[in-house]
DNA sequence: AATTATAGTAAACATTTGTTCACTGTCAAG
DNA sequence: CTTGACAGTGAACAAATGTTTACTATAATT
């Protein structure tokens, strides 16, 4: 299989972080015209891959799209029906880029909900959070990521972990929100 | 907090999947001269946002980067060493974008390596694993996710899942490899 | 008060951009 | 065999690009 010009064009996208010039796309594709680059990027237009707007070149979400499978129990991979948008892993999981940021995991807390030691979760920083929320807070002063509760009772918030060998976190003096755990990823290897 | 400058070019970005020109810049930060644009560029060139090369504006992995932190059991949050210069989400999760797919997930067969119902996997499109990969596999002619353990004895491999309440899967017939899990990425609400 | 850096305007310019037009060879279909 | 579609060459071109130079106003420093 000779690398298709698709995939030469999403490598150096990939590199460059900005698509090729046509000038640049003659040496990259191997033609010796610019008309030829003209020709295949209007193919690629008609087909999705990329958009011109006022003669800027852009890719499109259908660029950088990984194919979506679905795996049914019984035992057979379909294509996921849901053609959901998200143009990137990072558009799916980053809403807003500006109040978002990374935080590795350490311990092992957080257990029962699939957030492992290592793992890598995204934040969105803010200061309120619903009930059931995965929280970043500061008990009493001190860090930690944990599951945001209510006692009814008392009529106060406290903290639990998702792992049955810690007891709940009742804020002494302060409990005090800074983002909420809006998505988590692991590498495997 | 007027929104900065940079924070409208990110945006733009988010929003084109590349950069502005100059002349789009000047609405787009609404000065009236080229050369405004012209040195506000080169600010962020040696600031490392932005690179040029031949006279074209590309971002760099910094334009992307969010701020990684790392939770000390302690309790107190530090920036995180590792300036691992990953650009986005996509290119540290996703490293052959040609060859992976995603998939997503059913079944509580591999809770115990923290992958749910409803996940999503990156999975790395190649026929042969290694013992103990997380691999997308055929056995006996039916899909699955399972690990790939090995039986010194009997010189077979089998499956195995991640939940004490499943037994090994040892294939009758056929075992064959399709993909091997290199993520997992899971959206909270 | 004088000085220096910073942030922006305004105009001019060579280079490069994407596009268009006319033409050629190749291959598959009628 | 002819026809038409397809893939590419080559040259020409208006428009837009990023850059440079000269100048102004504002704020900060000495």
């Amino acid at each position: 299989m000779t690398t298709d010009r698709l995939s030469l064009l999403k490598r150096f996208f990939k590199k460059n972080r900005r698509l090729p010039s046509y000038s640049e796309m003659l040496s990259l594709f191997g033609f010796s015209s610019k008309n030829a680059v003209f020709k295949l990027i209007n193919k690629w237009v008609e087909a999705g891959f990329i958009k011109k707007e006022s003669g800027k070149l852009a890719p499109t979400p259908r660029f950088f799209a990984l194919p979506m499978l679905g795996l049914i129990k019984a035992g057979y991979p379909i294509l996921a029906e849901e053609n959901r948008n998200y143009l990137t892993l990072d558009d799916y999981l980053i809403e807003d880029p500006t109040s978002a940021f990374l935080l590795k995991v350490s311990g092992d807390s957080m257990t029962g909900v699939g957030i492992f030691e290592g793992d890598i979760v995204v934040i969105e920083r803010k200061r309120q959070a619903s009930i059931g929320d995965i929280v970043l807070a500061q008990i009493d002063h001190e860090w930690t990521l944990k599951i945001l509760r209510r006692d009814r009772m008392k009529r106060t918030n406290y903290l639990e972990a998702a792992n049955p060998k810690y007891p709940a976190f009742r804020p002494r003096e302060s409990l005090e929100i800074f983002g909420v755990v809006k998505a988590v990823v692991r590498k495997f290897n």
